[in-house]
DNA sequence: GTGCAATCAATGCAGGTGCATATAAACGAA
DNA sequence: TTCGTTTATATGCACCTGCATTGATTGCAC
């Protein structure tokens, strides 16, 4: 039974308290501008991106780490917005094909400058060039492919 | 309109996705324990380890960063499940004064070891002590007091 | 081809969360 | 004292999430 010393428990709780502190703040942002939460963002983000933007509704559930059936309910809401669109796979029935719209293109267009403002005056302002590469690559370090 | 660096966004992106996997890992390690989930732990403990096992509910909003209503209905939770009781301040009739029970100490004492256990595994194990301290100091330099 | 496991999406249900608001106590000014 | 403000907690409602399961399609072994 390994347990952490006290430094990994207080880089772990910082951790958690940072992350959770900063997403309320970036929400907030998004909310004052009476645009949609962040998941829309990052869904409409991977589809937007994808060639042709389209992507199959598994793909957004690998990139986005948000479980099936989130993703399922999230698609049907931007799909009720007409800022995606569901289409069936020619090669495999089983598959739905996700397409962003004009309108999708649109939204998120419209979301980056907050969320981009958010994360900046939050986050970035805080840590200098150097700082924030040595986050990212400590943090990089921790999450790994499963040994399995 | 200040805009983040490319590095910044990453270590942004690294950060989300760092602690989203990781609070993933340790609640699925609390539910295989048969175990409630991480927020009752934090208030348990945040109780347990205040003079007297004793603390206002405010001062658990305030050190959970729970929302007030989270906290309130948390709190139902966990008093009809007889791990705290609510109490009335005696000096100040407003404020609900939080007791933990025997069974609650008892809980937070069984949930202590699983939680520590996924968090050395799945983030203590991949970075040095230098690296835990490096991080936790970075983190720390985020979450300031707000200017106003 | 047939049968069976694997994959992908969708959904009923229970429960948790956010928002706005209600209730109640305490404080302070006039 | 009385009234308005602030602080602390609770709750109705809508929505979101997690879990377990279903339905549908595909791939594979035989």
């Amino acid at each position: 039974m390994s347990k952490p010393t006290p430094e990994v428990v207080e880089a772990w709780a910082s951790l958690v308290r940072t992350e959770r502190a900063l997403l309320d703040k970036v929400e907030e942002a998004l909310k004052r501008a009476r645009l949609p939460a962040l998941d829309w963002y990052h869904v409409l983000h991977e589809i937007d991106r994808a060639p042709k933007g389209m992507m199959r509704q598994t793909g957004v559930q690998d990139r986005t780490q948000l479980a099936q059936y989130n993703v399922c309910r999230l698609v049907d809401r931007l799909e009720r917005e007409a800022l995606v669109e569901r289409r069936q796979c020619p090669l495999d029935a089983r598959n739905n094909v996700l397409a962003i719209t004009a309108k999708g293109r649109a939204l998120r267009r419209q979301m980056w400058p907050v969320y981009a403002r958010a994360i900046d005056e939050h986050f970035g302002a805080r840590l200098s060039q150097a700082e924030a590469e040595q986050l990212a690559r400590l943090l990089a370090k921790v999450v790994q492919p499963e040994p399995g």
